[in-house]
Parts: C-alpha cells; sequence; structure tokens
DNA sequence: GTGCAGTTGCACAACAATGTGCAATGTACG
DNA sequence: CGTACATTGCACATTGTTGTGCAACTGCAC
C-alpha cells in the first residue's frame, strides 16, 4: 500500500473510519460498551481493533478529539457571522445541531466518570466563548435571567443534549427539531418568545 | 434487640441507612461505583454491605425505589395546591428542589445504560404527569413553545438537573438556585421572564 | 460473665474485560 | 503465482468485580 495522502482507502483505512463511526453509535448508546460490542458492531474481531487502536483509551481518545475539534468549528462557524448576542446563540445552536451526534457523544462522556481524561477541559474553550456570548446578552439586556453567565451555558449544553435526545426518543421531528432547539436556547435564555421565533425564521429561510 | 416499629435504631439499622445514604453521594459522583467503594466511603467492610443487601442490584434498587418515591411525592404535593400550570411548574420545581439529590440520582442513573431495569418506567408517572401540565398550558397560550409537551417536559428534566449540577460545580449559589431554577423552568417554556420572575417571587415569599 | 446480633477479615470461585502473541487464513496488486 | 499486508481465531496472563463461606472478634443486654 501506498503512503498517498488521498487517492484509494485501502480496507485497513477503511475499516478504521469503520470502527470510529461505529464506536461512536455504539459508545452513545452504551457509554461502557466493551471493546467486543463496538468490534462486533463493525463486523470485525476484537483483535482487529486492537490492529487499529492500541487500548480503548485510544479509540475513544481519537473519537473524542473528532468531535471537539468539529463541535469548535460548529461553534466558531456560526458566531462568527452573526450581529449580536441572540443572533450568535441561535446560529450556534443550528450549526451545532448539524453534527448532532459528535456533540451527544462528548457530553454524553463528559458527565460521566471521566472516560477520557480532560473531556471537560477540552471542552471547556467552547463553553467558555459561549459563556462570553450569554454574558454580553445579559449585559446588554438582550436576555434576561437571573442565572450567572457560566450556569446559563451550561442549561444550554443540557439543552440541546436533552433535545437531541428527544429527537433519538421520537417526542420530536428531526425536520424542526434544529430550530425549535435554536428558538427554546433563546426563550431560555429569557428572550421573548415572539422574538426568538421571528430571529430563527429569519436566520434559516 | 426487640422488633420495635419504632425506637431505637439497633445500630444494624443505622448502618444500612447511612451505607444507603453513602450510595446515594458515591453513585452520584461515580455510577459505577463498585461495592467496595460504596463499603469504604460508608465506613464498612465490603462483606458487611452483603449482610444489608444481597446484591448490588437489590442495593441500588431500593435507593431508586426511595428516590422515586420522594420525587413522586414532591411533584404532586407541588402541584396540588397550584392555580393554573405556571403555577403548577413553579411549585412543582420549587417543590422538587427541596430532595434534589434524590432526583439528581434517577435522572443520572436513568440516561445512562439501564443499571436497574425500569428507572424510566417508574419515572414515567411522573413525567406523564408533568407532560400534562405543560400540554394544559401551551393550550391556554400561558406557555408558548414550537415544542411539543413530551420534548417540553424532557427538556424541562434536563434542566433542572443541569441547574443541580451547575450548583454542584460551585456555577451557582445554592441560596437562590431553586427560585432561579423554577424562574428558568417557566421561561424555558416560553413564559416572559418579567411574569415568571413576579410569579416566583410571589410563591416563595 | 454469658449470649448474641452484627461486624470483620480473610479465602474462594466465577465471570467479564483488557491487552498481547502467534500461526493460519484472506485478499489485493504487480 | 507470489509478495505484502490485513484480518482472523485462538490461547494466555492480568486485573477488577461480584457474591459466598466461615471462623474470629466486638460491643451491648441481660
Amino acid at each position: 500500500m501506498a503512503p498517498m495522502t488521498t487517492g484509494t482507502p485501502s480496507r485497513a483505512d477503511a475499516n478504521r473510519r469503520r470502527i470510529l463511526d461505529v464506536a461512536l453509535t455504539e459508545l452513545l448508546r452504551d457509554p461502557d460498551a466493551s471493546m467486543d460490542q463496538i468490534a462486533r458492531a463493525a463486523g470485525v474481531v476484537r483483535r482487529t481493533v486492537y490492529g487499529h487502536f492500541p487500548s480503548r483509551e485510544a479509540l475513544v481518545g481519537t473519537l473524542v478529539d473528532g468531535a471537539v475539534e468539529a463541535v469548535a468549528a460548529a461553534h466558531a462557524k456560526g458566531r462568527e457571522a452573526a450581529e449580536g448576542p441572540a443572533e450568535a446563540v441561535a446560529r450556534g445552536t443550528l450549526a451545532v445541531w448539524e453534527i448532532a451526534d459528535r456533540y451527544r457523544i462528548l457530553v454524553a462522556l463528559a458527565q460521566r466518570s471521566v472516560t477520557v481524561q480532560g473531556i471537560r477541559d477540552r471542552l471547556t474553550p467552547v463553553r467558555e466563548a459561549c459563556t462570553e456570548v450569554l454574558r454580553q446578552g445579559l449585559d446588554e439586556g438582550v436576555f434576561s435571567s437571573p442565572l450567572p453567565a457560566p450556569a446559563l451555558a451550561y442549561v444550554h449544553e443540557q439543552l440541546l443534549f436533552a433535545l437531541m435526545e428527544a429527537v433519538n426518543e421520537g417526542m420530536l421531528a428531526a425536520e424542526e427539531a434544529g430550530r425549535s432547539a435554536a428558538v427554546t436556547a433563546l426563550t431560555a435564555a429569557g428572550v421573548p418568545a415572539s422574538r426568538a421565533t421571528e430571529l430563527v425564521a429569519k436566520l434559516s429561510d
């Protein structure tokens, strides 16, 4: 096999990718899924997984790295084109919604015993950026909440997580979910429902 | 020792209770805590725990039973004196807040791999009652949300969980937490921030 | 003190999961 | 076909956890 930067995926690389994909969904279902469960779900033998990742820690770590990167990128992308805190929250929510699974695995792993040391740490830059937007909104009076900005950011995080689970459980139609999430995120921050609905509708035309 | 219905706790009963208490906080910290961790934290040997509970499942089950009962009672108590959906949500939130730890352990265990089969099931009566209140509020126009009632109920649940964690992480002062939670629960449902604040202030005079 | 419930300190078997070694087997590519 | 690499199917040692058995110990009541 040639060391091509681009070209034929070489079955090994394909397997590696598929293992990562399957591991994502499997760990989403059960954060304590064993290497054997993941391997079987990926259609390979446990031994093969160890051919790609030296340890469970490494496998989950790779997964987390990708997710952190994706989430950070989505957050940034959503925020950069925004005018004001409200629009930033709305755009950010809509952007993150595009990579819902990556976000879910991070929150799911972060809120349980620290499977990979430092998920919270690696996620904090994003959370701090989010906190800053919320603080600005609170200062400007665009948002109205009795909560301090950090707590509001945490609520925001869990709110998205909850709605992603709701879609997963069939309580919420996947079509409207993104917009609904954005509206709910805004109203939870104290933005009037009418204004929130209007803003989100404008952004997702 | 006599088979008294009330009276001296008899060291054994005292130990049993302490084990349950410690198990609550320990499982809150790490839902996969081993019997040894729990035993040591309770100041006894692992073998002693098995003298009170035949298995880990039984221990956690007893814990969950008590928590479900407490949460259901709090919810009911908060709702019975309420006039209208908004006040029901506010009172319910404030009531549940009194037994935050019991609530947290339930949500924490329910949202991970099913440690005890049927936590979700045993919690659904409460959730359905909550859903009904929210649905009524949406119908009456007191609440304004793009979310269907079940999804909103789920958001409500996770919102409380998030704020309890926020208190635990020091992001939110324990004093104001209950009122802040109630206000946030209302605004997330689409109640104007001013009205929510006013209502909660009135209820917690 | 004597008795007794409760606790302790082992020892043990059973099981599940991790990580490694190695020979056999498949499979692509020239 | 033959070479090179990936995958497979074991076997194995190791570790952590669960649940049980039993003898010794502790404290409290009588």
